[in-house]
DNA sequence: TGTACATCAGTGAACGCGCGTTCACTGATGTAC
DNA sequence: TGTACATCAGTGAACGCGCGTTCACTGATGTAC
């Protein structure tokens, strides 16, 4: 057979790829070209057209991925909030909003770290912390505050990987915390902080 | 050639596991038994002598890592710290303590992600992290104040799997604050949080 | 303290299968006229 | 609008190699006497 009707060949990798996240992230990066291309209905064949080898396959997934993570960035950007940090809230938001979505994004980093073991994979993933990182400290916080807030966001979002618990009233109440301390740093920074040296528990 | 002479058999054990995480850790978990063989200078069939096949030996290298850990919660406890969240304190050192050893533990994490993919192991692996809950939760610190503090030290220990920064004088800023939290909660707990539905940045 | 023997701790070759890749072929789609 | 042809989007069989596992064999170690 040839062509498939009824689907473009754009449908085809779109699917492909779709499949390719969803067996990986059961079987490991070790699931085999047979298993994706039937996952995704097309021959081993038909997968090796639209993707000349498994690495560009898994370097492909990656860079949806990371797109895909970009998009769920963006889509949380208050349009109506130009204040400094408002780049960290998206971020906060993206990574700790229980949203059906979200839940599938946090597993989606599980799966972004699988996919590390590739070298290109290792290299892409790192250039885009870098970039994020660095759009992260341009946003106008300080850079205690940022660097508390940033690193209770990234444990939050891995917790999954490690069979964790993902949405407890717990989280929403420290998302709503986290966003408060963005918006008025000096709340953490006014923290009467006792001297560890002499003080003692009251 | 039979039995090595100079090397105990436990001694060939612990060389093999060794090998085996510091070849997954850089080339995956489709590493080869050939490779983990050699590098412990061993012969494959010396290696299926001690582990009988390469499951048995991934389930073997995860148990290892995570009593390394535990091992390393331990080395951390303060005997002289007998004040609620003592353990969550421990936890926050071993995990943000930019001591050589700690480093590998980090990394270590992320091999134990990688692991994961072994359903056996991922079981293991959710299985400790209940368990570890378990013991924070009953460590006599507030749930609120408990969910930020190991949120923060979840998320600085994970970033080394994204290729971010590890040791940072902000790190080490943020586990004094951490461990104040733990001693004083009401330092956060206290916070005067504005009422979000009204109040505006100043 | 020697000696004989069983067992332990390996070696290294061979097997066989699963998987990534190649390849010849094909039917549907797009385009020129 | 129909027709001819090139190209696109696949199929499915075959190949070959790498890898996990098996197996026959061996030299060192431990133990009984």
């Amino acid at each position: 057979m040839g062509r498939t009707a009824g689907r473009s060949p754009e449908d085809t990798r779109r699917v492909i790829l779709e499949s390719a996240g969803e067996v990986i992230r059961t079987r490991g990066l070790n699931a085999s070209l047979d298993d994706i291309a039937r996952h995704a209905g097309v021959s081993k064949g038909g997968l090796i057209y639209h993707f000349a080898s498994k690495d560009e396959l898994v370097l492909a997934l990656a860079r949806t991925l990371l797109a895909r993570f970009r998009d769920h960035l963006a889509a949380r950007l208050d349009p109506a909030d130009d204040a400094p940090g408002r780049f960290t809230r998206a971020y906060i938001r993206a990574l700790l909003a229980p949203i059906e979505d979200e839940v599938a994004a946090r597993r989606e980093m599980a799966l972004t770290s699988q996919l590390s073991t590739v070298p290109a994979v290792a290299e892409l993933v790192a250039a885009d912390t870098a970039e994020l990182n660095a759009e992260l400290a341009a946003d106008g916080l300080p850079a205690d505050v940022l660097t508390l807030v940033t690193a209770a966001a990234d444990g939050v979002s891995v917790a999954p990987m490690w069979g964790g618990p993902i949405a407890t009233p717990e989280h929403r109440e420290l998302e709503k915390r986290l966003i408060q301390l963005t918006r008025w740093p000096e709340l953490w920074q006014s923290v009467p902080w006792p001297d560890q040296a002499t003080s003692r528990r009251p």
